[in-house]
DNA sequence: ACAGATGATTGTGC
DNA sequence: GCACAATCATCTGT
């Protein structure tokens, strides 16, 4: 664009006479508003503009200042020669190109502009605003997430306004310190000024009559009322110091801070190194954890690849078994110091250690912190049918979380930023910006297998992961043996190529509880669980609302694999791809019937170019498959076998998870759908081996109101192509820990936001995952998470001492969230569609069920099935599935799940979080 | 028009 | 970045 000025620069330089910029706009018509006019006179004058004198381009440019249209602005602008002559001393002309600077966002050349002239006080209030705007903007680039009163206080400190555009008079607060010395003088003599001598005031100050008004009723008010009396003096002696002479001890205060602070550890993972070697892998690019509690990471394995870990209060690596160690590559990790205490501690495997490979930062602070409190507890709320309270959420930063509030994160990637990210953290290393390091935790011990990146797929334990050569194809199962039901199968097939897919059949998942209903589960664990939380039990006894977003399916069936011939689904298949999202929802039937199997069948499709496709299947009935949204909400649907090769999952009867993907609609649309999970079932084991989640989208663990989330079992995120993937292995307990939830979001940095490398390959490598049960891919950010993760290794492994503290688990706010987030950048079309992604906020919603808790479970292991006692007694009882219902308030796109309930805080959260991102604030108030 | 209460900003210190 | 006090603005009741 700027191009074209200066193009048209040369080509008349001095000769304004000469046409220009002409092309600028041939296209006209446009609004139909009442900026048409203004439109065609622009069209007209465009065309003549050399013939127009210096006062008539400077008439012509207010004219359009005055309607506010950037946009033509920047078209007449283009259409004048920047001529000395014509710019010289057309202060109208100047503000128009600084306004034009600002819409399109070249600062460097407003301030330039702004700082060239001296402008006429007339029109120092536009130009400062413009300014000060330029500024906020430009930070909240840099920061990733909009600015707060105070950040926007500090950069006016930090910058202050150029003397062209100001009087250079300091102002405290709002008036000036000169208008103040008048204001008290005459309130010395007089506290009660006549209406005329408010006038004069009001004149000799600058103030309004409202202004000198309010100013005299606030200060008689802070004069009575504060302690006292000062009155006799009431003058303080104003700049000269004084103030301080009252007293300020007010009351003491303070109730107690927020117990939020103290919680147990949001989110633990620990994989035992068993035969599948459990393992964590995070991998991504865009990835980022933020917890404010506290992390723990136990297992085997390792991986985080390209995740930043912020705000934890405590990070806690400690391999399991002697297995290896922990390679961070790239990645970041920032703990702030948490209440809680774990004591942060970072260890390696024997010793030997984490490996820290690349740009790694690495801090970790850990305090030691009353066992938290939990502050908000679900109570009875958290029940509710609705909703319990969610907690958690997370928001990112981009995304417009109006709320600022909670992200801190860590944004080191910012790049200029100036902000000195002062964080605490000595030790930590800012990486250089540009660089998103690919961070990965690689476990020495089990090679990594990226040398599988062929069709090679990998299967340890029950999941497998397949990244395809191009990345094609991304399969993730687990498989566990045991329940199933229903034959599934997985296969996963090449898509890219056209070549013959290969289809690798693998061991179905199922969840399914003998038949039972998560529900039932549900109570009964709870029952088992007993403790200090079985009171609370109750509530979840009452019946474990199973999530049920869309219209499912409304019957049950046994399982199904195959769709109904006749239905057409509405969505069959969700392509994963960059290009093309989809999503697919997962739901259990409603209460009552739960499917028994589910099946996931992703096929290789050409995601723009290989990416896989994803259709789920169920079978079901009759429900209207889509419910659809209009706007892309989730829907649920079944797909039939697609031709392609495709991968399927199936899930034994009942599973309590969803997986809801949103697509993007299609189009336009902000599609916004989160992918959300929604556990249904209580703590069963089940013998599914594993869960996949693939989500383009977002990805939302809703947590419960007092859950942990417990991942048992090794359960993997990996980022490929884009694709968050969430393996869960066989065995895997999730269970959500309240969590402070401030919406963390983690202001990505620019890069981040870029999200996952357009590199097909995708980052992770993708042998590599092998074992893991869990699995994310992403392609988009992943938001929010449940308050905790936990996971315990295996079934065998006492869960429980992952968990947090029951009391600690029904926290609503703490919530977990692993967010990557992205921030809405538009750009590629992969970035288009992240920032799609980004939009959609994970909302927790409390599931349906009164408590809010639910368990979730799954195994897979071979073997064990089922009844883990362990599992069972997921601390605090409450426990947590991943479930979430989505609170949209969006739009209502289609929350299916959501009965929900009331959402007091929660909707208070989550309008922070959601409030979105980038850019937008801007328009406002130029007006333009 | 003023008193009060209350909300939003601003200014500072840690 | 947070906490807190100082200021201002706005709304309600009298």
């Amino acid at each position: 664009m700027a191009s074209l000025s200066s193009e048209s620069a040369k080509q008349s330089e001095d000769s304004p006479e000469e046409p220009a910029g002409v092309e600028t706009n041939s296209e006209q018509k446009e609004d139909s508003d009442p900026d048409e006019v203004s439109e065609r006179l622009l069209q007209t004058f465009q065309k003549s503009a050399l013939s127009f004198s210096p006062d008539q381009v400077a008439c012509l440019c207010e004219a359009l200042l005055q309607a506010g249209n950037a946009e033509r602005l920047h078209r007449f602008l283009c259409t004048i020669p920047p001529s000395a002559e014509l710019l010289r001393g057309n202060e109208t002309l100047l503000k128009a190109r600084a306004l034009v600077a600002f819409h399109r966002e070249d600062f460097k050349e407003l301030y330039a502009i702004l700082d060239s002239y001296d402008f006429h006080p007339g029109n120092h209030g536009f130009l400062q605003d413009l300014y000060l705007r330029a500024r906020y903007k430009e930070a909240e680039r840099s920061r990733g997430r909009s600015l707060g009163a105070v950040d926007k206080y500090r950069l006016r400190k930090k910058f202050p306004l150029p003397k062209t555009i100001w009087d250079g008079e300091e102002t405290v607060y709002c008036f000036k310190e000169k208008s103040r010395n008048a204001l008290k003088e005459c309130y010395k003599s007089n506290r009660y000024p006549t209406p005329d001598e408010k006038k004069n005031l009001a004149k000799v100050t600058g103030l309004s009559l409202t202004q000198v008004s309010n100013w005299f009723k606030n200060r008689r008010q802070r004069d009575r009322t504060p302690s006292g009396t000062p009155s006799g003096t009431h003058s303080k002696s104003d700049s000269d110091g004084n103030q301080s002479s009252e007293d300020e001890v007010h009351m003491e205060d303070e109730p107690p801070r927020d117990p939020l602070g103290a919680s147990p550890p949001i989110l633990s993972f620990s994989a035992v190194p068993g035969p599948g070697g459990g393992q964590l892998i995070l991998n991504g690019t865009n990835g980022f954890l933020s917890a404010a509690q506290p992390l723990l990471l136990n297992g085997a394995g390792l991986i985080l690849n390209g995740l930043t870990l912020g705000e934890c209060g405590t990070v806690t690596l400690s391999p399991v078994g002697g297995h290896p160690p922990l390679l961070l590559n790239g990645a970041q990790v920032v703990a702030k110091p948490g209440p809680a205490l774990q004591g942060a501690s970072l260890t390696g495997p024997d010793g030997a250690g984490a490996r820290l490979n690349g740009l790694t930062q690495l801090v970790l602070s850990a305090e030691a912190g009353p066992p938290g409190g939990p502050a908000a507890q679900h109570g009875p709320e958290a029940q509710g049918p609705g909703g319990g309270p969610l907690d958690f959420i997370t928001a990112p930063p981009g995304m417009g979380m109006a709320s600022e509030g909670a992200g801190r994160t860590l944004s080191s990637s910012s790049s200029s930023s100036s902000s000195s990210s002062s964080s605490p953290s000595p030790s930590a290393v800012a990486p250089p910006p540009g660089a998103l390091p690919s961070l990965v935790f690689a476990q020495s011990g089990p090679p990594l297998p990226s040398s599988m990146a062929p069709p090679g797929v990998v299967l340890s334990g029950a999941v497998l992961s397949i990244p395809g050569q191009q990345g094609e194809y991304v399969v993730l199962s687990s498989s566990g043996p045991q329940l199933a039901p229903a034959g599934s199968v997985c296969q996963v097939a090449p898509s890219s190529s056209g070549g013959p897919p290969q289809v690798y059949s693998l061991p179905q998942v199922v969840p399914s509880i003998q038949g039972v209903p998560v529900s039932q589960f549900v109570q009964r664990a709870a029952g088992l669980t007993g403790g200090p939380q079985g009171s609370q039990c109750p509530q979840l006894g009452s019946q474990c609302p199973q999530l049920v977003p869309v219209s499912s399916f409304s019957s049950p069936l046994p399982h199904f694999h195959a769709p109904p011939p006749g239905q057409p689904p509405p969505l069959q298949s969700v392509a994963l791809g960059d290009g093309a999202t989809t999503i697919v929802s997962v739901t259990q039937l409603p209460s009552g019937a739960f499917p028994q199997g589910l099946s996931l069948s992703l096929g290789g499709a050409p995601q723009n170019q290989g990416g896989p496709l994803v259709s789920s299947s169920q079978a079901p009935q009759t429900k209207d498959p889509v419910p659809a949204p209009s706007s892309s909400s989730s829907s649920s649907f079944f797909t039939p076998a697609p031709a392609t090769p495709s991968l399927s999952l199936s899930a034994g009867g009942g599973l309590p998870l969803q997986i809801l993907t949103s697509t993007p609609g299609g189009a336009g649309g902000a599609v916004q759908a989160p992918f959300r999970l929604n556990p249904v079932g209580p703590l069963q084991s089940l013998g599914a081996p594993g869960v996949q989640l693939l989500n383009s989208g977002v990805i939302q663990l809703p947590s419960s109101p007092g859950g942990n989330l417990l991942l048992g079992g090794g359960p993997y995120l990996s980022v490929q192509q884009g694709k968050l993937i969430l393996t869960i292995p066989a065995g895997i307990q999730l269970t959500s820990l309240p969590l402070k939830g401030p919406p963390e979001g983690p202001p990505l940095p620019a890069s981040l936001l870029l999200g996952p490398p357009p590199t097909p390959a995708g980052v992770s490598p993708p042998g590599a995952l092998v074992s893991s049960p869990l699995s994310f891919i992403n392609s988009s950010p992943l938001y929010g998470g449940p308050d905790g993760y936990a996971a315990s290794p295996q079934p065998g492994l006492e869960p429980p001492a992952l968990a947090a503290p029951p009391s600690h688990l029904l926290t609503p706010e703490s919530l977990l969230s692993l967010s990557p987030m992205c921030s809405g950048a538009p750009p590629g079309p992969q970035l288009s569609q992240l920032s799609q992604l980004s939009q959609s906020a994970w909302s927790p919603v409390s599931p349906p069920g009164p408590a809010g808790l639910a368990l979730f479970d799954v195994r897979g292991g071979k073997g064990e099935l089922g009844e883990d006692p362990a599992l069972l007694g997921l601390p605090g009882g409450e426990s947590l599935l991943l479930g979430g219902t989505s609170p949209d308030r969006d739009g209502g796109r289609g929350s299916p799940l959501g009965p929900s309930e009331d959402m007091d805080e929660d909707a208070k959260v989550l309008t922070q979080l959601q409030s979105v991102p980038v850019g937008d604030e801007d328009e406002d108030g130029l007006g333009l």
